[in-house]
DNA sequence: CTGAAAGCGCTTACAG
DNA sequence: CTGAAAGCGCTTACAG
């Protein structure tokens, strides 16, 4: 439909070949007159190559497919930042697919999608594969790598936040605030990612450093979303057996201040609240949220780069406290509950 | 690198053309029993089409490519559901191209790597374009269509909400409710895109009608940011000259809602407060904000649905009044004020 | 420095 | 119903 190459060959009196080396730039194989009739008349033309026939010609892409769920994630936003910066420094190009909110069509239709051409690789923000669809990418035969998820099987590569140390942070920063009665909610644990349970473990050691228990009713798993964080909070019930709670991700933080809301319950003056991820919307709520920090941007970035450079190891990035106030510092008084 | 028709051909004993014409499944172009051969052994192959191949030799693409600013708009996700279940009803596959925050090469950029390849068309999502990457997109010869902002210029086509009537109907709404000094915050009335222009125009005619000549400092505009929302706060200040304000989006609202309560200003008791858009933003802070809803998994769809049938017509997509408690009914009482 | 030719993986008239 | 052949837009040894 467009201008090709043919057509600037036809203009200038080159050939195809010719018109191509300049085109793409093969240093040595041209003169800097021809390169200047060819890029003019290209300009003059409107030429824009047809990567796709670049792609089948050459076998390789520079394309990046970035999988994500279309379910709010809020963070994904700055990982994907982080790629398109690493991308652009490598001169790649960096698309992006939904695979719907943990729907297996949808899943598969964005894997399909992605495999159905040629990729440089895939990249998977926190998207928990279906048995099956796993199978797909690994039988692909196209590098791939997690982001801000992590796994037991080898075979599955990942850039994350280290989560036994966040949940082991997070407790013991709250011990160090005075509280021994701590909770954790929204996390799951069920999930094929490990993510809950790595930060469910790192939660317990740090009880248990302290002589601490954990009890039962502690723990409120969930799925990360908002409304686990309501119910996490209705099952803690209005009587709480919890002086400090930790959440497993910050619309949990705030689907739990504001059913601690409509209870009358007053965060961090009745409760204190430490979610994990630190998005923006920690910032956005009354009282903003004290949260161990993750660095999206860099895990982004850092994904891409393994994805991009072949590595094979996985790779830890840094986490942060920021507190931010909805987190009381017990004193004595308080020991009395 | 993978493996192809030709594999399949040789496995099976068939020519090219018959396993391309089963793989592709040209009804009556086969017998069942050539085409159980063929897709058997395209399983035990592990074939996978090679797209950019066949869209090469049709050209023609089944790839919508949807362009959107990375900056938080956090009502992306809903549209970007309903162009993917368009595409899906229609068979076309959507990829998601982030075109930076506002930024000429992040634009460039975005909108090279959708050229550079077959494409059905193309989705701009509240994208300002500028001049000159405007000018790209017109002259690549490939359909496209703006979603959620609208422009003057009849060559640019667009699925929005009737803007004018945003701004009339939550103007009206705030008069029923006995307010009169009503403010317009956060809206960008120097854009390129004429979406804030059309929502204060509506505003002043919905004033106009009822006698009310509006002031200078109940309009303090915007860029649509949280930060939009904290500045105009601080700009209508303490003695605040307006007893209600609607706000241009989810974000300006909730940042005027922050810089009001750090004000001591407390919603809805001393300020009313009515946003545009409705997202999910609009119910997980305290107050929960009323709003006009944008009907976005629609602007969506029918962006998709346009773009794909190849309308030449704009469309607007249903607004509605969610009430969640962030405006005050004001009594003869309060007229004194 | 340049061109003719082969080929990437697919589709589709054309002929049988 | 099937196959041989041409061709989509590009790249790249090979030969000059």
């Amino acid at each position: 439909m467009g201008v090709t190459i043919k057509d600037i060959a036809k203009e200038t009196g080159f050939s195809v070949a010719t018109v191509s080396r300049v085109l793409s730039n093969k240093v040595g194989f041209f003169s800097q007159e021809t390169a200047a009739i060819v890029n003019a008349a290209a300009l003059k033309l409107g030429y824009k190559k047809n990567m796709a026939a670049t792609e089948l010609v050459t076998q390789k892409s520079s394309i990046i497919a970035v999988i994500i769920n279309s379910t709010k994630t809020n963070f994904s936003d700055p990982i994907i930042e982080g790629i398109q910066q690493k991308a652009n420094e490598a001169d790649k190009r960096v698309i992006i697919l939904y695979a719907g909110d943990h729907d297996f069509r949808s899943q598969q239709r964005a894997l399909t999608t992605a495999l159905e051409r040629p990729l440089m690789g895939i990249l998977l923000l926190s998207v928990d594969l279906f048995a099956d669809n796993l199978q797909l990418l690994k039988t692909a035969n196209v590098p791939f790598r997690f982001i801000s998820i992590s796994f037991q099987d080898p075979d599955l590569k990942y850039v994350a936040s280290d989560d036994w140390q966040i949940g082991y942070l997070a407790t013991k920063y709250l011990l160090k605030k005075g509280h021994r009665k701590i909770g954790l909610a929204g996390v799951d644990i069920e999930s094929s990612a490990h993510t809950g349970k790595l930060r469910l473990a790192g939660y317990q050691r740090a009880l248990i450093e302290n002589n601490i228990t954990p009890q039962k009713d502690w723990i409120q798993t969930g799925n990360y979303s908002y409304k686990a964080g309501l119910n996490a909070m209705k099952n803690y019930g209005q009587q709480k057996n919890v002086s400090a709670i930790i959440t497993g991700s910050d619309l949990v933080g705030i689907g739990l201040l504001n059913q601690a809301a409509k209870m009358n319950i007053s965060i961090p003056n009745d409760l204190s609240l430490i979610t994990i991820d630190g998005t923006y919307l920690c910032r956005i709520v009354q009282p903003q949220l004290t949260s161990i920090t993750q660095n999206f941007y860099s895990m982004g970035y850092l994904g891409a780069e393994y994805l991009i450079s072949n590595q094979r190891q996985n790779a830890f990035t840094d986490i942060q406290i920021s507190e931010r106030g909805s987190v009381r510092k017990l004193t004595a008084a308080d020991s009395e509950n």
